[in-house]
RNA sequence: GGGCUCUUAGCUCAGCUGGUUCAGAGCACCUGCCUUACAAGCAGGGGGUCACUGGUUCGAAUCCAGUAGGGCCCA
């Protein structure tokens, strides 16, 4: 069989990953064994596949893959989310172009087009997903709006409300005027903006004296209710009790006192505008003002904008700013560097307004779901530092406005029957609201046409947070097989930046509806950045094409590119040379089989030199695969990695496969041959987590192999009883051979060039690893000798002295150079313990161990000074 | 302004409850090799006052306080 030098992942890639979805290794169904179950965060359908994603899910598909090598019932349920904001945004963008309005369509028909664009986009990323080589349970596909999804998501808005936890009130929201919705504070991006201070002036009424204030939106000066000065404020004394008139509209309104006014900003003097502003909407409902809103809702202005009515409100600040000037209101203004409230969606800047909305009270549904973090830590953070913020964010909880001003989304639940605050009901449908307001109204002769059904949607979030709950049916069928076995899943792995949004209100909603946690681990992810530290994103262009690095680096390369380098919740610097990094790594591994593949096998004795490294490797492997454990339980997954890399490349590679090598063309015994093959075996499932395809590649062309044997789900290797000596034992000779390798290099001898090596055995090493060293370092004869030797370069392990006879042809001075360096560091280090040690109160107060320790230390180096002592008289 | 967090080699980061030569890893770099698995490779090598200043301790990269600078979240 003719096999390519180098490893092409390209055509591997698609054969395997067909090859998996067709025997279904991938899909999961309850039964004896124990689950472990992840659930994926469900990526939005306008979304394609980042950098954020690629890590996110390598990282999911690396524990979901080892999960399934442990012999666990792995299952990774895949689904993505309906995002209304970006979706609605989406569509309405389309509709446009085709010359539609959405005002001008109905809902129903918006919808249509909405489920349109879901079904031709929305699986998009689903499918870069298989590229990468994720191996979720497709048949388990979840969507936020499918059937069960949405009625989950009514029967819990509607069971929240019967509970008295779900409330209307008018509220100042956060405004999206272009995507015309309410936004959450979450969604809410605060940039600092240069802007202007405008100094104003208003007349009091019934005299000539006038009163300036300081605004930074001279345009809301119509909305105006009241004028508010700090009683303290000296200045403003005499004012108290009379009433100002507003410019342009003249408006009369009266001047309050309050001490939330600060003296020191601008004139001290406040205009109070309760229907644009949070702070002024507090003012106005502890001193009674008036409320005027003078805003469409997409913040052109209204009929209390006089002349101004329709046009938008940044146009409106420089038009009125310029009448207030010809008018002689404007005082002056003031370069001002403030902070705006943008929206994260669509960019437009936040408008502070006052509407309708849903919310949900969070004090006691928090309480549970703080106490599984801070206090009882059946859900463990990683790494642990999120608590606090967790921590911050949950004690300082407010009601989450849930309702949203769009149309794509779950429709929220309410029916009104009549213009009352209290006439509407919550019901599942439309039978059961009817029947519902028949009794509420008391009027039995209402009927469908007389109810209508709140016009918004739910937010997002409020079905993502039913998502560990509702891909299992959970919500609308609790008992069934299906969330019993998989509820609560396992790990789940998300970007910190989602915390509240969404990892917080699952646990809410774990405890209330299942009453238990929704996981019992969550891995946060850093963000992805390039080089120069910026956040990969879209406008910034700086983030590389995700299926493109797969076709060029593999999907391996790619993904032991980006999991080198991210330790938990650290923020990923990311290079392509990382991926380049992963390419190279697969390529080794590739050769590392070609080497096997070629060798003749025949039945010989097994060379001793043979049989000692491969027992020193089964040392080397279970103590590495101890260590990779133990990585992989602090969900230290790039140290996991490292540690297999080292293992494959450094010990696997360099060391063992050296040491079993035959002579060039000659055959292999049978014995190492395979017991080298199960080695390999061993190594490639270490690796499978973390490069699938390879792994499965090589495996399969190792032998035929059915499909029982694929080593998607074959058994991950367990600890056993090694000799851990045997690893000290090769490290110390790995040091004689390097001494060796160094002196062949320094003296340009070439590796044909046989050579002699004497042994003085000051440390007693007993002699079996010199089959290894005369066999990597190509040796004619090892022996050990009492003294010495005169002509010969040398070189120290330890206090073992090595000498390479050259026939006298030496530099003394040089070799007397090399051991006076050595000495000169040694007898540094042994002042340095014996300080140490007559230290009186180290030696009484440091543990037994730590005194032993440094008497072994001081030991070493005092045999180590004789040695090298002797080794200079005797050159003289 | 409030909270959290970080500063260790040229770069990205480990270093768990102070104590093995504890100052590490990977990459990059330098030198020599096209040695018949792999030049996407092999062998060898250099490189850091652990941000700064104090304190606790027999002992501090590690604990405490302050200073400087960076990041994140919230208002």
């Amino acid at each position: 069989m003719e096999i390519p030098s180098k490893y092409e992942p390209i055509q591997v890639e698609n054969r395997w990953y067909d090859y998996w979805m067709q025997h279904n290794y991938f899909h999961s169904t309850p039964d004896e064994r124990e689950p472990y179950t992840i659930v994926i965060p469900p990526p939005n359908v306008t979304g394609v596949l980042h950098m954020g994603h690629m890590l996110n899910n390598t990282i999911q598909d690396v524990l979901i893959r080892r999960a399934r090598l442990k012999g666990k019932n792995a299952c990774w349920v895949p689904g993505t989310d309906h995002a209304s904001i970006a979706t609605e945004a989406k569509v309405v963008a389309k509709l446009k172009e085709q010359g539609i309005h959405k005002s001008e369509i109905s809902r129903e028909e918006f919808l249509k087009h909405a489920w349109d664009w879901t079904h031709e986009y929305g699986g998009v990323i689903l499918e870069q997903l298989k590229k990468l080589g994720c191996s979720c349970d497709w048949d388990r596909t979840a969507f936020t709006m499918d059937k069960e999804r949405y009625e989950s998501v009514i029967k819990v808005f509607v069971d929240l409300y019967e509970k008295g936890l779900i409330y209307r009130g008018y509220r100042m929201v956060n405004w999206d005027p272009e995507a015309k919705t309410t936004l959450s504070d979450e969604e809410v991006i605060y940039e600092e903006k240069q802007g202007l201070l405008y100094y104003l002036q208003y007349s009091i009424e019934g005299s000539d004296e006038k009163v300036t204030i300081a605004t930074t939106r001279p345009e809301t000066i119509l909305g105006d209710t009241a004028i508010c000065i700090n009683p303290n404020d000296e200045r403003y004394a005499h004012l108290k009790g009379k009433k100002a008139i507003v410019p342009l509209c003249n408006r009369v309104i009266p001047l309050i006192e309050d001490e939330y006014v600060d003296i020191e900003f601008g004139t001290g003097c406040l205009k109070v505008t309760p229907a644009h502003d949070v702070n002024d909407k507090a003012l106005g409902e502890k001193h009674n003002l008036e409320t005027v809103d003078i805003f469409n809702d997409d913040a052109t202005l209204n009929s209390f904008g006089m002349h101004y009515e329709g046009k938008d409100r940044f146009v409106v600040r420089k038009e009125i700013a310029k009448e207030l000037e010809e008018k002689g209101f404007l005082v002056k203004t003031e370069q001002h560097l403030n902070k705006v409230g943008t929206s994260e969606r669509t960019k437009a800047v936040i408008e502070p307004r006052l509407s309708d909305q849903w919310f949900l009270k969070m004090e006691e549904l928090v309480k549970p779901a703080i106490r599984a973090v801070l206090e009882s830590e059946e859900i463990k953070f990683f790494p642990k530092r999120f608590d606090n913020i967790y921590r911050h964010w949950m004690e300082n909880i407010r009601d989450w406005n849930i309702s949203r001003q769009l149309w794509w989304g779950q429709r929220i639940p309410a029916y009104y029957f009549g213009d009352g605050q209290e006439d509407f009901v919550v019901a599942m449908d439309e039978e059961d609201a009817l029947a519902r307001a028949k009794e509420k109204s008391g009027n039995k002769n209402l009927t469908l046409t007389d109810l209508k059904q709140d016009a918004d949607v739910l937010d997002t979030w409020f079905s993502s947070w039913l998502w560990p709950i509702s891909v299992f049916n959970g919500i609308l069928e609790p008992e069934n097989d299906e969330v019993h076995y998989y509820y609560p899943t396992n790990d789940l792995v998300t970007g910190p930046d989602i915390i509240f949004f969404w990892v917080a209100r699952m646990i809410i909603a774990g405890y209330e509806y299942r009453d238990s946690r929704p996981f019992e681990n969550v891995y946060f992810t850093g963000l992805v950045r390039d080089k120069q530290r910026r956040k990969m994103s879209k406008q910034l262009g700086n983030s590389p094409d995700a299926l493109q690095l797969i076709k060029e680096y593999g999907a391996d390369g790619v993904r032991v590119g980006l999991l080198l380098s991210s330790a938990a919740g650290n923020d990923l610097m990311f290079d392509e040379d990382l991926c380049q990094q992963g390419k190279n790594f697969a390529n080794k591994i590739w050769n590392g089989f070609r080497l096997l593949k070629g060798w003749e096998v025949a039945d010989l004795p097994q060379p001793e030199a043979s049989k000692l490294g491969i027992e020193w490797y089964k040392a080397k492997f279970n103590q590495t695969l101890q260590e990779i454990e133990d990585h992989f339980g602090k969900y230290r997954i790039s140290d996991a990695l490292m540690a297999i890399y080292k293992l494959v490349w450094d010990d696997y590679s360099s060391w063992l496969l050296e040491i079993i090598k035959p002579a060039y063309q000659q055959p292999i015994d049978r014995k190492s041959f395979e017991e080298v093959i199960h080695i390999f075996e061993q190594n490639l499932k270490l690796l499978h987590p973390f490069m699938p395809f390879l792994t499965e590649e090589v495996w399969q062309h190792i032998s035929e192999r059915d499909s029982s044997q694929a080593l998607i789900i074959s058994n991950w290797p367990e600890l056993y009883a090694a000799d851990d000596a045997l690893v000290g034992q090769f490290e110390f000779t790995t040091e004689v051979v390097a001494g060796i390798r160094t002196i062949r290099k320094e003296k340009n001898i070439p590796m044909k060039e046989s050579l002699e090596l004497l042994v003085l055995n000051e440390e007693n090493r007993v002699a079996d690893w010199d089959c290894i060293i005369g066999k990597l370092t190509n040796l004619s004869s090892i022996s050990y000798v009492n003294g010495t030797v005169d002509g010969a370069l040398s070189f120290r392990v330890k206090s073992n002295e090595y000498f390479i006879p050259m026939g006298g042809a030496i530099d003394v001075d040089a070799e007397k150079a090399k051991i006076e360096d050595e000495l000169k560091y040694i007898k540094g280090f042994l002042i340095s313990v014996r300080k140490k040690l007559s230290n009186e109160r180290f030696v009484n107060n440091a543990p037994e161990q730590v005194i032993e320790m440094e008497r072994k230390k001081q030991a070493d180096a005092e045999a180590k000074i004789e040695t090298l002592e002797k080794s200079l008289a005797n050159l003289g």
